[in-house]
DNA sequence: CTTGACTCTGGACTATGGTCAAGGGTTTAT
DNA sequence: ATAAACCCTTGACCATAGTCCAGAGTCAAG
């Protein structure tokens, strides 16, 4: 598959699947000799993954830090495991503070919904910390 | 309260202060004489907000437009209601995507624990899509 | 066998979200 | 009343995450 088609597949530019691979987020593929790059469907699933992580206000640094867990098998498990805690603990602390943000959007939508017609818009009043 | 107390309560520089203020994510505070910006401790908890809402992946242009529906009263309330209907789905899904991160990360440290003591460290083997 | 679509590299350019510095005025503590 | 610490504006600069372009080669369909 050449670079265009998983570009395509995946949603994003050419440009950006050569900067992903110069960023190291996917490896180098092998080449024709012609010089094209040739790709499999692995490469489709780990644009997808990275810019799902994204979204989600990871870095690419980031990203590749949850991506190098993969295989680092010269790591100790120990240590994999460890990080791989650390990124479930940051995950948690992300979804908590989304489920606040959701419940003030919540509230501030029934509100709005309850309010008397000519009274002002009721206010986002706690700011989610 | 001057910029310099807003900015070290926040855990902020002065220049983010000026910088969200130009872009309109706090809103222009009165002077003194002197020039001096003069603060009450709102803009903490903006600022604080602001910095919450960005480590969930908002820009600080969609962190304009959840903060625009607090007091938007030009607005319907049927707009107001939709745009945050839009955004509690928008956080819906993050957080459904945290979760499955969440859920590969932590198979991932089960795995590594269980795994023989030579053999390979296992794989993040579906790209969490 | 050529034409249009595709790919290559290298380097310049862009937007976002800041950060820093110069040159100058202000406040406060001693 | 003066030094240290603070604030002002303007404008340059930075990292991240791309995006675009030039100039050149490659591929596939008619």
């Amino acid at each position: 598959m050449t670079i265009g088609k998983v570009a395509r597949s995946a949603g994003v530019s050419i440009d950006t699947v050569r900067y992903y691979e110069r960023k190291g987020l996917i490896p180098a593929p092998p080449r024709k000799e012609s010089g094209y790059r040739l790709y499999t469907d692995e490469t489709i699933k780990r644009i997808l993954f990275i810019r799902n992580a994204q979204e989600l206000g990871f870095s690419l640094k980031e990203i590749s830090e949850l991506l190098a867990l993969r295989v680092e098998s010269r790591r100790s498990c120990a240590e994999v495991m460890d990080i791989a805690q650390q990124k479930i603990d940051e995950v948690a602390r992300k979804i908590e503070s989304l489920e606040s943000i959701k419940t003030v959007l919540k509230k501030l939508k029934t509100q709005c919904r309850a309010r008397e017609l000519s009274s002002p818009c009721p206010i986002l009043e706690s700011f989610v910390v």
